[in-house]
DNA sequence: CGAAACCAACCGACCAGTCGGTCGGTTTTG
DNA sequence: CAAAACCGACCGACTGGTCGGTTGGTTTCG
């Protein structure tokens, strides 16, 4: 059971870093801030945790390994390409609305961590954009939509997401961020060319 | 002469801090190397500026004033509402492709600068977004494209025009910015519901 | 000469990371 | 069984280095 117990403190530390780090930036975020806020002291947090850069990688994997199953599982309901899409929007979007902290972290935070981080940032980036991308290109296969430039597409609709909720994480409008599904969906499914198909049960579930 | 000389030196600094905040970002960089770097010494950049902050928030106002006076010279030559769109695209590109130092301060620098800069980033970017918002409008007036929320569309066309050159930036792929224009513009023109219009002579000139 | 421009040396705040030591519990041993 | 030995977890004072900003003196120029 003690190892155990050093598994829910690391839990901890990780969790507080997340609000620390949303915050204050990575750079502004001291690690005694950290220690603090997670109910420990800054040695126990250099026990758990080699440095301050590893925290942050940790947290930037959990979360993006969190956020990714929660978008895999929202397509994997559905067979049809724009159903997927469609579900993996909301989920994002959802997501974000429910959980505003992360999305200051994960959206604010990412690209000026620091140097140091950069190539990482740009791999989670292409991660993002590459399940985008993969599921452009089925649709492309299946004859949904008309070929295109898959790639370019892919970290368009990426930018256009980010952009959104970057904007709403530092403005808080509107209210709730699911709002701008109903602006966003047609935008970016026109902009491949898929034709309209009824949204109709899929604000609701 | 002497406010000459003064002018020309504040530019020289200038000039260098947008070459060291773009290699180093804004945190990383010190005030002794954009001294070194604009031929002077800290003494020297003080005499001129009264706070590195200060540096930093010069050096946007310039290079959005610059940035925008490009896109709006670029505009003025059209009257099409579309034509203004292609030409305003085609000159973002095309000027990031020429300054890769200023791409690079601009798209990976301007949100991770750090918190005391964020309500002015969020302006910058609303500044932007509201120029393409302010001729999607003109658009939907006179009837060439069918309402709909330009606010999110304008907001989503700044995020996937900002994510490209960014991922170009971090990847140098493809070689030429201006290369994606091709996938760039259709996806964008078909995003609003613009009918397609012969993009020709356009790409030279 | 006098003011503007410039410089090198310096100051002090800040903070990641270290280290010697403590504490509560578990295992070993006589 | 109890005392001794041990151990993982934890604490917080301290250090070493960095860097924004200051200052007092020097050069340049009109």
């Amino acid at each position: 059971m003690q190892q155990n117990r050093s598994r829910v403190r690391q839990q901890r530390i990780l969790d507080a870093a997340l609000r620390v780090f949303s915050r204050k930036g990575f750079r502004d975020a001291s690690v005694d801030e950290i220690a603090s806020e997670s109910g420990t002291s800054k040695g126990g947090v250099y026990f758990h945790f080699p440095s301050k850069d590893v925290i942050y990688l940790q947290l930037l994997d959990r979360t993006v390994a969190r956020l990714r199953n929660k978008i895999e599982a929202a397509m994997a309901e559905h067979d049809h390409p724009i159903a997927k899409a469609d579900a993996a929007l909301l989920a994002v979007l959802r997501t974000f609305d429910k959980h505003a902290t992360l999305a200051r972290f994960f959206m604010v935070e990412t690209l000026g961590a620091g140097r140091q981080f950069q190539s990482r940032m740009a791999e989670t980036r292409a991660e993002f954009a590459g399940i985008i991308r993969q599921h452009l290109d089925a649709a492309v296969d299946q004859g949904i939509i008309e070929p295109l430039d898959t790639e370019v597409a892919a970290q368009a609709w990426f930018g256009a997401l980010y952009e959104v909720i970057t904007g709403w994480v530092l403005v808080r409008k509107p209210e709730r961020l699911e709002e701008t599904y109903a602006a966003l969906r047609p935008l970016l499914m026109r902009s491949v060319g898929a034709e309209e198909i009824p949204l109709s049960a899929l604000m609701e579930s």
